[in-house]
DNA sequence: AATACTTGGTTTATATTATAAACTGATTTA
DNA sequence: TAAATCAGTTTATAATATAAACCAAGTATT
C-alpha cells in the first residue's frame, strides 16, 4: 500500500499546510489561532516543515515586534496534493 | 479545530478499516497482505481497534489452523464516517 | 523607575505511538 | 525427528506529538 507522507499525516502539521494552501500567507499568530495549538507545539511544527522544504517562514518586524510569516513552497504544494491523493485511495473516496 | 480521532489517524488502522469498511469481513491473514504491514504491528493495531470498540475479532479455527476474521461494529462504521468528515474540513474538500 | 504583565516565540522534557524484532505454539514438510 | 512454515502475540525501541518551562523585548501599572 502507497505510504501516506509522515510529514503531512499529523495533524496539526496538516492543518498548517492546508491553511497555508487556500491563504497564499499567514503568521505565526494567525495560524495559533486558527488551529488552537499551543505556540510551543506550532513552532515545532513549523520547525520541521520548514526542514522538510514544504514551507518557509520569514521573519521580519512590524514597527517594534517580530513577526513570522509562513507560505508553502511549490514542492510543499505538491507533497500536499499526493498526499491528499494518497488519503483518497486509502479511503476509497 | 474539530479534532481527528487519534484512534483512525494512524496509517494501518485507518488502512485496516477502511479495507473493513468495503468488505464486511476480512480475516489477519488478507489484511496483513493487503496492507503490508509486519504482523506484530497488526495484531497490535487490531488489539487497539478491539480495545475502543471499533472492531469485532472472531478467532475460529478452519481445518487445525487457527483464523482471526475481522469485522468493523456500527460504532466504528460511524467513528469512520466521523474521521472522513473531519478530514474534509482539515483537507477543505 | 522599578514591577509586573503581555506578546511572540523557542527549547526541553515527557507521554504517547508506531514499528520491528524476537518469541510462541501448533503444523506441515523433508 | 529435525527443519520450515503459519498465525499470531509480546516486548523493546525508535519516532512523534505535545505541553510546560523558559526567554527577550515591549507595554502598562504603582
Amino acid at each position: 500500500m502507497k505510504e501516506l507522507d509522515p510529514l503531512l499525516h499529523s495533524q496539526l502539521r496538516l492543518a498548517v499546510m492546508s491553511i497555508l494552501m487556500t491563504v497564499d500567507e499567514a503568521d505565526f499568530v494567525y495560524l495559533k489561532q486558527q488551529t488552537a495549538a499551543t505556540a510551543g507545539n506550532l513552532s515545532v511544527q513549523l520547525d520541521k516543515l520548514t526542514a522538510a522544504g514544504y514551507i518557509e517562514v520569514e521573519k521580519c518586524f512590524v514597527g517594534k515586534k517580530t513577526r513570522s510569516v509562513c507560505r508553502v513552497t511549490p514542492e510543499g504544494c505538491r507533497a500536499f496534493e499526493a498526499y491528499v491523493e494518497a488519503l483518497r485511495t486509502y479511503l476509497h473516496l
